[in-house]
DNA sequence: ATTCTATTTTTTGCATACAAAATTTATTTG
DNA sequence: CAAATAAATTTTGTATGCAAAAAATAGAAT
């Protein structure tokens, strides 16, 4: 396989040129390899919700034997990206609108613990990197860029994530997460409700700095409710234009 | 192999008998099977923390050929009950102290957050079976009968996340309780420790019967904290006895 | 005896082969 | 022409074979 001789190529490469010291390969296992560009290919909706995944297809595609490939599928049934069916393979998983309202519930949930805990042990240093990439987002919001706004606002609540210091958390988090990320991805924020955003994250801003708990909790609460509304509304908008149409 | 020969024949003695609907098959991939099993084999602790998952060995005992077994360990990679070491195979999880911590903050998260929903949509048939439960429960504990209290105990808690009513906090809650059964599955409790654990069982339902949700979030909180120490404690005294002996 | 190296054995990772199930296409029948 | 049935094709699920890596064992050197 074309692969594999590639692979075998750079592997002696590397050792020539690294000689002294045994260095840990850095080639990556095919199902890892697999996993992550599936995973990747699910979240920004390069295959769409319901779709089948055919493994020969997708084997053909990453380049990788059916074997790594339905181990990569598995693992992605275990974080719930995708549906295994009996007999019938997998299909990128479909979120009706309680799904999708019950995961933004726990989402909730798990922002709120992470807001809570980070203001507790949040370090000055993260505390002034937060900052930074909220006036970046400022700008962005001013110029209204919403591809920068959305990036800029994913890594501050990853920032927030990592500094309540849990990687159990932060495990839970980014897996139930992933999820709701193919909606997001093409959601765009209608006037008010992008301003009230950006005034929530002000409110963050404030309660890290004041490293105030409860202020934390409540304000990433109700930002999240308010996500998940605009989400809810787009989701109702998106499936009335296919009733339209049909 | 036996294994397909067997199901041949259920299959066959199923077809017979159930002549006029074309049944949906129960039998279950082997990958499912092969993750079930294994599921258990972890959570009661019949695979040790830090054992190494022989391919071979384990494909013999579930009788699966290798291909649906590694499919399986995959699977319980993604849920964490497994560690994937490149070229050298999975081991089961080793939660070291931190683990422990981090993960019982998250599971505390997730409890609190369980109680607080179910006080608000538990149905009064659902608070009445809990309440039958938690008496059972009391018995147990009269009786100082440890694997039935355990059982119970644990009852109440899926009650309880069941009545949140909502299946995606339910899953990940189960998902990470996964990881301390198994550290659950041999602890001792301390005489005041478990008093103290029935009384706050009796708060949660005053708490649950008065639709209280901030009562049970802060039940629900302490409850969990005291679980966590309990734990912790029985983590450091049998790291000490293992020290002793070596 | 201990450490280092070489050789054998085991084990993992991947590709492929094949059987069973599902899907599609073709064909027949009303 | 539509519905039903049968045949062909595709696709999934599982077992097996083989190469690469790791582990175990044996042997040599200090």
């Amino acid at each position: 396989m074309v692969n594999t001789e590639f692979d075998k190529a750079k592997f002696c490469i590397q050792n020539k040129f690294m000689t002294a010291e045994i260095i840990a390969i850095p080639r990556t296992a095919l199902h890892e390899q697999a996993a992550h560009r599936l995973r990747q290919m699910l979240v920004e909706n390069r295959i769409a919700p319901g779709a089948k995944l055919n493994e020969r297809e997708l084997s053909d595609e990453l380049n990788v034997s059916r074997t790594p490939l339905r181990e990569a599928i598995k693992m992605l049934a275990a974080e719930g990206l995708v549906e295994l069916l009996p007999n019938r393979g997998a299909i990128a998983v479909e979120l009706t609108e309680a799904d999708v309202l019950n995961t933004f519930e726990v989402m909730a949930g798990l922002e709120a613990q992470s807001g809570e805990l980070a203001a507790q042990r949040i370090t000055d240093d993260e505390l002034i990197e937060i900052k930074a990439m909220h006036y970046e987002m400022l700008a962005a919001y001013t110029r209204q860029d919403l591809p920068t706004y959305y990036r800029l606002n994913a890594s501050i609540h990853s920032a927030i994530n990592t500094a309540a210091k849990n990687p159990v958390l932060t495990a839970t988090y980014q897996q139930v997460n992933a999820r709701l990320q193919a909606l997001r991805f093409r959601s765009n924020q209608d006037g008010d409700k992008w301003k009230a955003a950006v005034k929530e994250h002000e409110q963050m801003i404030s309660a890290l700095s004041a490293r105030d708990p409860v202020a934390m909790r409540s304000v990433l609460m109700s930002h999240l409710t308010n996500k998940r509304d605009v989400v809810i509304d787009q989701l109702r908008a998106a499936n009335f234009a296919l009733k339209a149409t049909s």
